[in-house]
DNA sequence: GGCGGATAAGTTGTCGACACTACACCTCAA
DNA sequence: TTGAGGTGTAGTGTCGACAACTTATCCGCC
């Protein structure tokens, strides 16, 4: 979408660590940097050229997001994924996200309605998968920002990443974007929309719940698990 | 209560950071360190005798906690409630409880019955409003560890501390059990424990919601926010 | 040829040091 | 007395280094 209103602005701390989690959150998600791929500080503190304290920081950081893993050997990995962990993202954005509609909704407005339909219209004229997954991603963090509950909103950027990283991984073999998706999204949207709008708040709750879920539907059914041999290769890239 | 059968054990590694934060939480939590008090590197690295490396990652992993707050100048305090912080925080607990009642009540067994009866009966015999409080807690952990989704028991224990923290500060000024909350809390738990073992999920998710909500009726009307007085006397003592 | 053990490489946890910045106090002038 | 400016102090962000540990490699032995 084009400017979200609530854009984040803060922490201009731990500058060359938040350097490093955004490069390298960008590169798992985005799937350059597979699940099991090492991590070694040594590794990325020349390959940035800092030293390794910000690397370290930005690997914490990362591994409170859940794209990072560390063995209890305490080596570091980009966290490889099981089968059960999509479900687990799913519910937990479910439990958060109906709670954000619910106070949202308590709160909403015309300019809101308006955001909400421009990114729909936007998503209707999505041309690829990650394109729309982005709309759509952009379109329930307006939401969790707008319901006005600063935990509730530090929750969902906390597992965020680990639902766009899921994403990636089942997108990669489909990057053509079918018919099916789209227009079950912008239907979907639509009744979102309607029921923030509504004021009901359980309506709101419990439309936001269902349309989560029902997201898993439309996903695909391969898992994002990586096996064996995926990872021995990953290493090897890496 | 006594043992929780899944109780945590991972996590070795960044051993004494972890101790830094073992130690700080619990002044935290216990009141001694008061809200606003600065947490100095350089101080806390005395004062620990470890450097200023392991001092940091526990600052950060605090502040993930929401128990410390990086200043937009790079200082770091304990964090300062505002009124609003505490309906925040019940508020995402209703979010994740409910949804981990519901998938706790899915797979309950007799043994989770007994473990909550015997949480109940020590709470029935708390002598103190933070025994009360500890044994409180307990029991709702122990119902987010048996729900079986790691991404929820792991955003719940995230936002763990700053409730136990806003607890403890209201708990400062009345430190003698009135009958009330004992009595209160022992009935709702009993209803509780009767929805979960009833294998209705979404009863289960209700009565959860329900009773979180109301743990706010007999809470302290008084808001947990620090003024400018006892700020600076806070700042004085540390 | 296969296996065990010693050796080498690599990685983490921790440490002390330095530059830059923000803050507090103190001095000086109006 | 009050305000402005300079100075000293404390704190953070970053860096390179070292010890302990784990893992991989290679050699010798069976």
């Amino acid at each position: 979408m084009t400017k979200n209103p609530a854009a984040t602005a803060p922490a201009p701390r731990r500058n060359l660590a938040r350097e490093v989690v955004l490069s390298l959150r960008q590169e798992i998600i985005s799937g350059k940097l597979r699940p099991g791929a090492p991590l070694s500080e040594p590794v990325l503190s020349r390959q940035f050229a800092f030293s390794r304290a910000p690397i370290r920081e930005a690997l914490i950081e990362l591994e409170r997001e859940g794209l990072v893993q560390f063995e209890t050997t305490g080596r570091t990995r980009v966290r490889t994924l099981a089968e059960t962990d999509f479900d687990e993202i799913v519910e937990a954005r479910m439990a958060l996200e109906s709670m954000g509609a619910r106070r949202a909704c308590a709160r909403w407005t015309a300019k809101d309605t308006a955001w909400i339909e421009r990114n729909i219209a936007a998503e209707a004229k999505a041309s690829t998968l990650p394109e729309l997954s982005r709309l759509d991603i952009e379109l329930h963090e307006y939401v969790m920002r707008r319901c006005g509950n600063q935990r509730l909103l530090a929750l969902w950027q906390s597992i965020r990443w680990q639902f766009e990283m899921c994403l990636a991984l089942t997108h990669r073999s489909q990057q053509k974007l079918a018919f099916k998706p789209r227009s079950i999204t912008v239907k979907a949207h639509r009744r979102l929309l309607a029921a923030l709008a509504s004021g009901k708040l359980e309506i709101a709750a419990q439309t936001m719940s269902a349309h989560i879920e029902e997201s898993l539907e439309w996903s695909p059914a391969e898992t994002p698990a990586e096996d064996a041999k995926t990872r021995a290769k990953a290493e090897g890239v890496a």
